[in-house]
Formats: structure tokens, C-alpha cells, sequence
DNA sequence: AAAACGGGGTT
DNA sequence: AACCCAGTTTT
């Protein structure tokens, strides 16, 4: 008890209100039906950045489709992102399955239980190793996310700025030094869902908090204005045509995304940044980025959508062409009812409305 | 240290 | 429209 932040602290009345708590109270989710490593560690890679409620259903779609290690090392990538399409951050999903193959590889299938070996896996950083070592191996390793941080925040009045790399640190030594060695898996566990229903960010139930009488920010009356946390900037907005191609087989013209970058290997309708197209006098479409020959119909809507960065404005078309054949190796022709083969991102996969 | 990287929900 | 979020990798 190095810290002035934990010098009073009542870290073994902390730890039992807590686990009382989550004992009586813990949500019913389905990677806490087992102890497996393996789903424990599908479950938080989804569980980066993403709702509980969200991820749920992909859980349950992924471990049906690979049960384990060696059903995801042997997959097509093509596959696993399909599987991932709506999740957002596909290169979670690549990740995974090279983490996968080198676990099936190098460890015989069997998912490491050393903080150095598990934190060298593709896609496994500090949070994702802590939550895998304690959940799945029981070891008292911090695992600190946006719900740790607000709720240690919270208890020990932490007001450095939680956007900040080594606030995060700092709370990686309070956790250690607070986890319970008993059951470090119920303690995260609990963290988290007390972070999720209780200590939310905005309008935290402090009069049902099992620890209440530990937390500073309550008793100061300022659990509203932490954590601190710098604002983010502002998405930058990007406009782009977006085309609707069909031929007289009824078959429609697909890309392949780049496999770097943004929304990488997925597949979207021809999108062409709004500042590079070109129109005839009569409206022709002269724009020869694919080497298309193709006439533009109608204009079917607008669409706006969101990323963390960017904001895509999206002006949809719909397009004929005569060819029966493509010159561009991105681009593939694709039937109607085919499409549903190949994963596309949000902003695309509604735009297949506007085909029906 | 900052930016890139998705998507959905709440206020 | 602004804000929030069960992070990791790349630059």
C-alpha cells in the first residue's frame, strides 16, 4: 500500500460488498456459461467497443459456426468476416483468427495462461489479456476498460484525464491492488457489470450502489462530473457517389475494399469520392475509375453515416451497363439474391433496399 | 502521443 | 446534434 489514493481505502470491505453483489445480482450472458478461454476470449474481442445487447447474437451465430480454435484457425477469412459483418472494427475479426492460428500453431490449441505469451496474440492488448487471464484462468490481473476506469474514478476521486494512456496505468495499479486474489474473475466480472447498471456515465444509481459508502465522488457529491475525459475531435465529412449498377441479367457490380485502412476486404457498390466524378452535357457518367461503361438512371436518395473520424454523405444511383464481363479485378458481378454471400458494411447493406 | 478504426444507443 | 461507449494497432 504504496498509493495516498488507497492509504484509508477499506479494500476487504470493498472487495465482499462487491461480490456480494454480483453474486446476487450478475447478468445471465452466455460466455459466462463456461470457463472455456476460447469463448471467453471471442466474447471480449466483440465486447471491444460494443454493447452487450449487441453482441449477443453474434456469440451465439459465432461459436455455433466455430466451436473452437480449430474451426476458426481453418476458416475461410471471408467467412470470419462475414460472420463479423454489423460488428464493426473488422480488423477485430482478422485479428482473432491470426491469434487463432498462431495459438493452433505455436500452443497446441491451447490458449496461453502467461500475461507474456497471451499479450503477443494478435488483437490482445492490456484490457483483453487482464479480462482472459482472470476470467478464463481465475489469475488477479487488472483488466481496465471504460468501466473500470469510471468506476475506480468514481470511488477513489480520480480526476486525470481517462483519455489519457497513462491515466489508464494508473488505474492498472489501483486494480492490482484492489482485485481480490480469492476470485479475481467475479471481482473484474462484477466491475464491469456494476459499471454497466449501476455507475453509468450519465445518471449513476448511487442510491442502490453496493458500494456506496467507499466512493469519494458520492459522499462529495460529484459522481456526475467524473471521470474527466477529453472530448473527442470532430468527424471530418466525406462526400461520395455511390452506384447501383446493374446489367440485363439482372446482376449487379460489386468492389472488394482494399485489405488496408478503413472497412478493410469488405464489399461495397462502386463508390466514387463525389470530387472526382465527372458528367457529360447530357449527364453520362465519364468517369473511367473502373473501367465501366455504364449510364445512370435515377437517383435513388442520400444516406449519412457515422464512423468515429469520418462522416461518409453517400448520393445513391442507380446505373445500367451492357457489359457481361469486368476488367477490374476489384469488381464482380453478382446476382441479386447473391449478394448476402459476401460481407458488406452497414452503410452498404442498406442501401439494398433501394434494389428490391 | 495522436490518429485510425464501426456501429448503435441515449440525451 | 452531441454525447456515450466491455480497446488495439499504426503512425
Amino acid at each position: 500500500m504504496t498509493d495516498k489514493a488507497l492509504q484509508y481505502f477499506d479494500t476487504a470491505g470493498f472487495q465482499q460488498d462487491l461480490l456480494k453483489w454480483y453474486d446476487e445480482n450478475k447478468r445471465d450472458l452466455p460466455w459466462r456459461k463456461s470457463q472455456d478461454p476460447y469463448k471467453i476470449w471471442v466474447s471480449e474481442i466483440m465486447l471491444q467497443q460494443t454493447k452487450v445487447d449487441t453482441v449477443i447474437p453474434y456469440f451465439h451465430r459465432f461459436m455455433e459456426q466455430f466451436p473452437t480454435v480449430y474451426e476458426l484457425a481453418d476458416a475461410d477469412p471471408q467467412d470470419v468476416l462475414k460472420a463479423w459483418e454489423g460488428l464493426g472494427y473488422y480488423s477485430r475479426a482478422r485479428n482473432l483468427q491470426n491469434a487463432v492460428r498462431e495459438v493452433v500453431a505455436e500452443y497446441g490449441g491451447k490458449v496461453p495462461d502467461t500475461p507474456r505469451e497471451l499479450g503477443s496474440l494478435k488483437g490482445i492488448g492490456p484490457y483483453t489479456k487482464g479480462a482472459i487471464l482472470s476470467i478464463a484462468y481465475n489469475k488477479p490481473e487488472p483488466a481496465v476498460d471504460g468501466n473500470v476506469m469510471r468506476v475506480f474514478s468514481r470511488v477513489l476521486k480520480i480526476e486525470e484525464d481517462i483519455a489519457q494512456q497513462r491515466t489508464k496505468k494508473l488505474f492498472d495499479t489501483y486494480v492490482r491492488e484492489v482485485i481480490s486474489e480469492e476470485d479475481p474473475s467475479s471481482f473484474n466480472q462484477a466491475i464491469m457489470d456494476l459499471g454497466s447498471s449501476i455507475c453509468t456515465p450519465k445518471s449513476p444509481a448511487c442510491l442502490l450502489c453496493p458500494v456506496q459508502e467507499y466512493c469519494i465522488a458520492f459522499a462529495e457529491g460529484m459522481e456526475e462530473s467524473l471521470p474527466i475525459k477529453s472530448k473527442a475531435k470532430k468527424q471530418k465529412p466525406k462526400a461520395y457517389v455511390v452506384l447501383l449498377i446493374k446489367n440485363d441479367k439482372s446482376e449487379y457490380v460489386i468492389e472488394k475494399r482494399s485489405d488496408k485502412g478503413l472497412l478493410a476486404d469488405l464489399w461495397q457498390f462502386p463508390m466514387v469520392p463525389i470530387d472526382e466524378v465527372g458528367w457529360d452535357h447530357v449527364g453520362n457518367w465519364v468517369n473511367d475509375e473502373y473501367g465501366l461503361d455504364i449510364k445512370i438512371n435515377a437517383k435513388k436518395g442520400n444516406l449519412k453515416h457515422v464512423f468515429s473520424h469520418i462522416i461518409w454523405q453517400l448520393e445513391i444511383y442507380e446505373a445500367e451497363t451492357q457489359q457481361q464481363e469486368l476488367t477490374d479485378e476489384r469488381l464482380l458481378l453478382v446476382e441479386k439474391d447473391g449478394l448476402e454471400r459476401y460481407p458488406f458494411p452497414v452503410s452498404h447493406q442498406k442501401m439494398m433496399s433501394y434494389i428490391k
